[in-house]
This record gives C-alpha cells, structure tokens and sequence, in this order.
DNA sequence: GACCTTTATCCGTCTATGCGGATATATTTT
DNA sequence: AAAATATATCCGCATAGACGGATAAAGGTC
C-alpha cells in the first residue's frame, strides 16, 4: 500500500510525466536530450530521472560518456496501466508536443554535427 | 498536465487511498465513520477527506451535525480507471481488510446505541 | 439561550522534495 | 596526464503538505 501510494507520487511531478511521454515515443534518450527537450537545468533532469529510475519506471546504460534512460521493458502491469492512462490524458497535449519538437530539433541538430 | 499531475498527487499518501477504499465499499460515510475505521485523530482525517474532495473524488452532504462524504457518481473516465488500479492493486491487502473490520464494528456499534 | 456533538480550520513543527548553481566523478580524446 | 564532456551529487534555500492538539463554527437537544 505504502509502495503503491509511491508509485503515485512519482507522477506526481509534470517534469517527470513529461520525462516519460518522450520516453513512451523514444526508446532511449540521454541527459542531454531531455534537457533540450524540456528545457531545464542538468541537475533538475539529472534529479527527476533518478527518481524516476528508482520507482520502477527507467533503465539505464552506459554507452561511454553517455547514460541512456529508457523505460523499463516489459512494464509491470500496474506501471503500464498507468503509462497508458498518461499517454491517453496528455500524450497530445500542447506543452507534451512542444516537448517532442525540440527534441526533434536537438537531435536534427546532433546529427548534421556528426557529418 | 498539471491537472493531472495534482490528481497522482491526491493519491500519493497512503491515507487517502484507504479512504477511497472505503468509500468504494461504502456508498457514504461521516468523518467518524472514518476515523474509527483508520484509528486517526479528527484533523487528520478531515484533511485527507478535505484533499480529496478539491481533487474531484468525493461529494459531501450536511445531514444534520454530520457530514457525509461519497464518491463522485459517476466518475470521469480517469478518476475511475485509477481507482479500478487502486482497488486491483490495494482492495485485499491486510491493511485494507482491517479498516474494513473495523468499520463494520463500528457500525455495529451505533446501531446499538441507538436501540 | 446553554450545552453537546461533529466537523473544519488554525497553529507550530517537521519532513520530503522542489530548485538550480557549484562541485565531484567517470569516460573519452589528445 | 591534461583537457573536455556528460552526468551525478552536494549545497543552501524554498515550498507543499504531513502531523495532531487546540480552537472555531455549525447544528442539534434540553
């Protein structure tokens, strides 16, 4: 019970639910790509990635100086039932598509430095 | 977004999805229903029940000194699948079963004292 | 109107967690 | 090993909200 009311908590911030629908369409993404996507300071991603992580939600990995965060796969039931209800409440909702946009931007950006 | 992140909050603390559980089971019930079923002090029990009420979960009604409180009916459709997952996840663990007892008893209680 | 019961709200205190700049750590590159 | 980059963590500070005893308000009973 304590552990569910948990799990409640960890959606409780915008950020976080913010952080999840980019994963949702994703699969993986560095710190750097959310903090271009959402706009925000390295410690305020950094932070709620980690608690994110810690309730169940992210895997991580290290790919050299990098640490990619994806969701965790397969979900539990009560984590994906929850995702879908996310999904379906402000997958597209203004801010949640601004968000996909410039991470878009960033990673058109990564790549034509690459080349 | 926010919105829905403030709903997630409403159900981060393991008290209020007691309540709900309760309410689930029990059509209406007053603050002391409540805080006998919960063996919590008034004030607590009344903000609880104050939180979830300004999150969208419950209606009140002034029946003479009390104060009966119930579900919103009907729920809309993200309310209810949360608390479809509440009671999957919550509905019959120990701790539920318990406030469950106890309110039974109490009920039974007053319905002595009254003839 | 005096008194009792129920509930809401106030109060001081405490904890969790938010924030974002600064620093530490890890890894790759030169 | 020095430098550069990405990330995690530390820090001081701010806020939301938890707690439960005390008080206020609302409504019933005599």
């Amino acid at each position: 019970m304590k552990q569910t009311a948990h799990l409640f908590k960890s959606l409780s911030e915008e950020i976080r639910i913010r952080i999840l629908l980019l994963l949702h369409e994703q699969e993986e993404l560095c710190i750097c790509d959310l903090m271009a996507a959402l706009e925000l300071p390295q410690s305020t991603v950094s932070r709620h990635v980690a608690y994110l992580k810690n309730t169940g939600w992210l895997n991580d990995r290290r790919g050299g100086i990098w640490m990619y965060y994806s969701l965790v796969n397969p979900l539990d039931i009560r984590h994906r039932s929850l995702l879908t209800l996310i999904v379906d409440a402000c997958g597209n909702l203004p801010d949640a598509l601004q968000d996909r946009l410039r991470l878009q931007q960033y990673a058109a950006e990564k790549q034509k430095n690459c080349s």
